[in-house]
DNA sequence: GCGCCTGATTAAATCGATTGCACTATTGAC
DNA sequence: GTCAATAGTGCAATCGATTTAATCAGGCGC
C-alpha cells in the first residue's frame, strides 16, 4: 500500500489502477470470456480492495434499460377505491417481493388518473422497462392506445372486447357465482349484489351471480343490484340509504372485504343481526377479515400470487417472449358459515 | 410539411431539424437567457410539432441526480410488523402524494432487512437522491453509519441517544399517556400494555403509560406489560396465552389498531365482553378502526401528514438546507367511550 | 479600416459505463 | 521462415443530455 488510497469511483479509475484500459476493466467485471483469468482476478481484487461498485445508473443508461417496473394504481374517480384498501397493499407487497427476486425495482404511481395516455411522457413510462396497471378503471381504450406504443405492460383486470394488452385477472364470474351459491345454499333468497357493475370485474361477478340465481330458480330483482362505491364512508352512506328505503334483503354479496365490513357495521348499528338477519360475503379475503366479529365469509383471491404472475408476465414481455393472458382461481373462504350453528354473538354470552 | 416526419428522439435530431447546434436546442428548451427569442420559439414549436419530449433519464444522468426518493420499510424480524398493516399504506400514500407534488418519484424497498448498511450499494441508495426510512427497527447504529455517508436521509421513528440522522416521529410519550389516562378515567385499574417495549417508539409510549398510572396513584404491574408482536396471528397467540394464564386485567393499550382488533376478537371469542369486561385502545386510527364492532377507540397519528413532513424534510436536505427534527402531535379519538352510555351491542337489540 | 464590445451560437468535454472493430503477440502448421 | 489462426487488449463510438469556454457576426467609435 504505497500510496494513499483515494476514492475509486469510475471504471476509468479502476482501469488506471490496474494499468489496463477501461474496456478491459469493464469486461473483467462482467466476466467476459475475452479476458484472461490473470487479468480478471487482478482487476477484481483491486475493485474489492478499493471498495468499488459499478455505477448501475450509468450502465443502465448505456444499455437503454432501467431495471425498474412502474406500478400504476388506477384509482379513478368513478370507482372510488382508495389506496387505503388493504387489498392494494397485499398486491403491492406481492409485486414488490417478486420484483426484488428478479433484481428489479418498483416505481410507484398512484395519483388519481383521468387519462392514462398522459403517462406516456412521464417517468412512469420513460424511466421504466415495463408497467403494471392495477385495475382498468374506465380507461380501456386508452390502455389499448398505450399498449400499441410498444412499452411492455400488463394489466390486472378483466377481459374486454378488443383488448390489445396483456391481462392477468381473477375468475370473477366464478367468484360471483361462489358467493351467491353459498348464500343460496344457506337458504337466502333475497340476495343483494353490492358494487359498481359498470366496472368490468364487477360486471363479471354479476354474471356469476345471475347464473347462481338461475340454478336455484330464483328470480333476479333489479332493486337488489346496489350501486355501492368502494370507498368505505360513501359505501356506508349508500347502505344507510338502502335501509331507509326499506328494501328487503337477507344477504349481501360485496365487491370487497372493506365494503363488507362497512356493510356489517351499518346493518348491526341499525339493529339487524349479522348474519341471522342479513348474511354478508366479502371479496379478497384480506387478513383483517378473519378478525371481524362475526368473522367475514369471503371469496379469496390469491393476491400475492397474482402479484407474482403480473411481474413474471411483464418481465416475459421485456424479454420478448410471447406472453398469454392468465386467470387466477378464486376460492370461497367460509370462516363461519352463516346459519350454521354459531358461537353466540359476544354480547349474548352473558 | 415537405418531408415525411421521422421520429425525433434526441436533442440532436431536433437541433438538426432547426438547423442549430445541440447546445442551442438544449438552452432553448430550458429557457436560457442566452438564446434569442426568435430561436427559442422556433425550436419550441418544432419540438411540439414532432412530439419531442426531453429524455429525463439522460438529463438526470448528466446532472447526477435522479429525482427519485427511496422509501424503505424497516420490517425487521424483531418487530414482525407486516406490510399488510394499513398503517403502512396510509404512510406510503402520504409520501407518494407529497413526492408527486414535488415531481419526484418513489422507489419502494420493503424486503426484510437484517443490515441496512448493505443498502448503500444497492439501487435503493445509488439510484435515489434521498432515502426515507419507516421505522428504526434495531438498526440505530447502522443508520447512523449510513447517515454519515452523506446521502440525504430521514427516518420515521423516535429520538435515541447519539442520533446522527434527521428524524420525524410522533409524540409517543404523549400518546401512551393519552390512551392510559383515558382508561383510568373510565375507572380501569388493571391496564395491560401490549407491544414490544424494546422498540424505541413503544418504549416511549411505555413512559407515558407509567406517567398516567402515577398520576392516578396506580401501581405498575410487570405482569401487565405484555410482549405482543405486531403480526396479527402471532399477536392472537399471545393473547390466547395471556388469557390461559388467567392474568387479571380490565383494559389493554395496544401498539397498533391491527393488534387491538386482534385482541378484541380473541377476547370476545373467549366469552369476555368488550368493552365491559376488557376495554381496548388502539394506535394509529386506521380507517377500518371505525368499522369494527364495537368501534375501536384509538390514538390518532396523522399519518398522511407525517408522510408529507418526511418528504419535505428529505427534499430540504437535498437542497442543502438545515433540517431539524419534527414531532407530530397525537390525539385520542374516542369513537365510543368505554363505559359511557352505549348504544346496546347489536345482538342485544332484539 | 481597425479595434473593441456585445449578443448569439457552437465546439467540445463530461457524466460512467458497453461493445464492435482494429491491433499485437504468441503459437502451431507447413 | 512465413503465414494463419487465436487469444488478449485497446481505441473510439455510443447512449442523450448540460455547460464551460471559444468563436463568430455585427455595431460603434475614432
Amino acid at each position: 500500500m504505497p500510496r494513499a488510497k483515494q476514492k475509486v469511483t469510475s471504471l476509468q479509475d479502476l482501469a488506471d489502477l490496474a494499468g489496463v484500459s477501461r474496456a478491459t476493466a469493464s469486461r473483467a467485471l462482467s466476466d467476459s470470456s475475452l479476458i484472461s483469468d490473470k487479468t480478471k482476478s487482478k482487476i477484481r481484487s483491486l475493485a474489492q480492495q478499493h471498495n468499488y461498485r459499478i455505477n448501475e445508473r450509468a450502465r443502465d443508461f448505456r444499455l437503454q434499460r432501467s431495471r425498474v417496473i412502474s406500478v400504476v394504481f388506477m384509482l379513478d374517480i368513478q370507482s372510488e377505491q382508495h389506496m387505503s384498501d388493504p387489498f392494494f397493499l397485499e398486491m403491492l407487497g406481492g409485486i414488490a417481493d417478486s420484483l426484488a427476486q428478479h433484481d428489479y425495482d418498483l416505481l410507484l404511481a398512484h395519483a388519481p388518473i383521468e387519462n392514462v395516455e398522459h403517462l406516456r411522457d412521464t417517468r412512469v413510462f420513460r424511466n421504466a422497462d415495463g408497467v403494471i396497471f392495477i385495475g382498468q378503471g374506465e380507461q380501456h381504450k386508452r390502455l389499448n392506445a398505450l399498449a400499441a406504443q410498444g412499452t411492455p405492460m400488463v394489466i390486472w383486470g378483466s377481459k374486454l372486447p378488443d383488448k390489445k394488452y396483456c391481462l392477468v385477472g381473477g375468475e370473477n364470474e366464478h367468484g360471483g357465482y361462489l358467493a351467491t351459491n353459498h348464500l343460496l345454499k344457506l337458504g337466502r333468497r333475497h340476495i343483494a349484489l353490492c358494487g359498481r357493475i359498470d366496472i368490468p370485474e364487477i360486471a363479471q361477478r354479476y354474471r356469476g351471480y345471475q347464473r347462481a340465481l338461475a340454478e336455484f330458480g330464483v328470480a333476479e330483482h333489479r332493486d337488489l343490484i346496489l350501486d355501492v362505491p368502494f370507498d368505505m364512508h360513501r359505501a356506508q352512506a349508500v347502505f344507510h340509504d338502502v335501509l331507509a328505503r326499506r328494501i328487503h334483503f337477507d344477504a349481501a354479496v360485496c365487491a370487497s372485504d372493506v365494503m363488507a365490513l362497512s356493510a356489517m357495521a351499518t346493518f348491526s348499528e341499525a339493529g339487524m343481526r349479522v348474519p341471522e338477519d342479513i348474511a354478508v360475503v366479502g371479496y379478497d379475503d384480506i387478513a383483517l377479515a378473519a378478525y371481524s366479529r362475526p368473522t367475514l365469509t369471503s371469496v379469496r383471491q390469491n393476491i400475492r400470487w397474482a402479484g407474482r404472475v403480473l411481474v413474471e408476465s411483464v418481465l416475459g414481455l421485456i424479454n420478448g417472449e410471447q406472453v398469454s393472458d392468465t386467470r387466477l382461481a378464486s376460492t370461497l373462504i367460509v370462516r363461519q358459515s352463516c346459519g350454521a350453528p354459531l358461537a353466540p354473538p359476544p354480547a349474548m354470552a352473558l
